[in-house]
DNA sequence: TATGAATGAGTATTCATTCAT
DNA sequence: AATGAATGAATACTCATTCAT
């Protein structure tokens, strides 16, 4: 209809911003309606067609599943910084573990998109391969994590690390899909079993 | 497929003849497909056609649900005899331990299929009334279970067995959704790991 | 399940009354859900299996109009009381014509149910002679009371009055699906419109 | 049928285009089977897909109501235009009137596909909303012309004229449904009904 | 006479994906 | 690079009707 006037931007630069719009849309969408919302509902959310959405990612799941890695690594990004801080803070080391496993815990919404889109990998072999990856990679850094976390309270592990950190992820997938969605406010009872949890497996007592 | 000998079926019969072939069709659609399995495919699996799985089951979901109430039935009953006989046996209580978690955990197929379910009750309310009570229910039955088992092998509960129960399914389902489908007769990492988490919370050395 | 103990019906009298059940039950699901109640409502509200309907009625249409029936002749006989009392009671024939009006407007569903039937009636020859043969009947019916009802009061008839009774008939019908569901208790205005036309036609002034 | 002559169509003509076709074959699928066409005909009539059918239109009945809304504006036109004409005409306005309501009364086809809307609008709130908003302009529309009608005849009105708008056109669907498919050249015994009603709705004498 | 289990063809609607422009 | 119209196959579910018992 009318003719754009636009600070003239470089092809990569338009490119990238389209890209940007399309992974923050999907991160709306995604979480007001699950991972069943529509590719129609997230490009028309981002304010193009369902064809750009296309030119930029291969497949829905891959599109959920670029926004499920960004995720994961500020995920690890925010425990390690938790863990730096919580040296020189207050509180001590008890009180950050605490916290970080309520970080662990607290998106709901993240848990079920994992969920999803794990489901969606063992129907579909060649999604599985670009889902295990992602996985691992992230099951790896959190088990560095948890061997650092060891390490500052002391703790001996019973277990590989990386056992440590699947276990912590499971469990978190397995009390997301628990939940029922509860009033506002409430403090969800899943966090604390996790915390119990953890606990035991780095051989601490209970608060 | 088998020429059935028709010595007469009351009509009773006959009915319940076809809600268990059609629980037994449902059954072994959704071990190859899972949750997702079609009415049309599970119908004609059972040679019928969907209007008689209709009237039969209110809805696909309820269907679904029926077979993993079966499940969940005869999974706590297996538990329950594991528990008196382990008494008995050799090998003690500790042994009878590992084959209860290895029970817990055999179930991969269950898994998925509770989980889809789960997944299903979110989105659907009138469904999670049905599948609550169920969940409610079974996650009860199993706390007494885990009761019954501290007294046994004189341990002390660190939360309500009730919560630990809840933990010991949201872990099977967590690891069930990471796992990718198997070679046959490869031993399960999960197993081993819902074990320790048992001793830990049981405050019980590892083996 | 249990052997019934019954007082011996003859065959007859239980045939009959299997009937009338069936008939009252399929009032009662036309009032509620309109002519699109299923068979499968109507058998149950009678307390009998759809088999039985159908060992009566030969389709679904010839049950309703078997009702529809039964009310198209009960209002006849009701229109006519009302023709013979009003000559000898106070407020005179102008009043009974109002109440003879209102009578003919007041039954919304049977009109909804009258227009389901004539609508089917379009779409399945078979059914239209029967329906037709009913139609028929009671316009003639209709027609001889408004002859009657326009000596009665001295009015002379501009057409043929079973031309009349098709106007009357349309319009109530073609006013009954305009009106949304009303709140009860709402005089309704298509009642007073009605009024009006015939008042025209029968060249009377308006009141 | 026809060799379309491409002569490359913008993005918006060919979306204008295939909208045409769809509504065109909606008509032409209503005239023969009624409301009750499937979407698929409908689609396949097109030369469509019903994927494509839901691109434009969010429901079958907004479709058809769509069609009824061409309609119903062409209807208004056609009787203004008549109205202009017969002034210059001979004839005069009585000559007219004949034509106006022989026009009103036409369209059998139409008045079904408006009855069967107006009975889903009973059971849809959703669509009721639409339709009522349709019906009441036209209605509305109506009315002003039998206003201008009435003094261009030199009537008086004995009522509201949207009464009497709300009367024809109650009749014209009460008179509908009741016909049945006729053979053609038989004139239609319903048109003469309504003009002696709007006659005496104008307090003007019969021919 | 009445049963009721089973039929089978039907319905509107949804969706991720493609491709000519 | 982005469009967006169109695809086509799939979905759960409904219903009047039949028929062996």
């Amino acid at each position: 209809m009318e003719k754009p006037v636009r600070t003239r931007l470089t092809r990569g630069e338009s490119q990238a911003q389209t890209r940007l719009r399309l992974l923050e849309a999907a991160r709306h969408e995604v979480a007001r309606q699950g991972a069943s919302a529509s590719v129609r509902d997230i490009a028309e959310t981002a304010g193009f067609t369902q064809g750009a959405l296309y030119a930029h990612f291969d497949s829905k799941e891959l599109l959920l599943l670029e926004i499920l890695r960004e995720h994961m690594s500020s995920e690890i990004e925010a425990l390690e910084t938790l863990l730096i801080t919580s040296r020189e803070q207050a509180g001590g080391i008890r009180a950050a573990l605490n916290l970080w496993l309520d970080a662990l815990n607290s998106d709901e919404d993240w848990a079920l998109l994992a969920v999803e889109l794990q489901m969606h990998a063992r129907r579909d072999a060649s999604f599985a391969h670009h889902y295990d990856q992602l996985f691992d990679g992230h099951n790896q850094a959190l088990g560095k994590l948890v061997e650092r976390l060891a390490i500052e309270v002391g703790a001996t592990l019973s277990m590989p690390a990386r056992d440590i950190a699947a276990i912590l992820t499971a469990l978190a997938h397995g009390m997301a899909i628990q939940r029922r969605p509860t009033k506002r406010g409430t403090p969800d009872p899943a966090g604390s079993m996790i915390k119990v949890v953890l606990n035991r497996l780095l051989e601490l007592p209970d608060e």
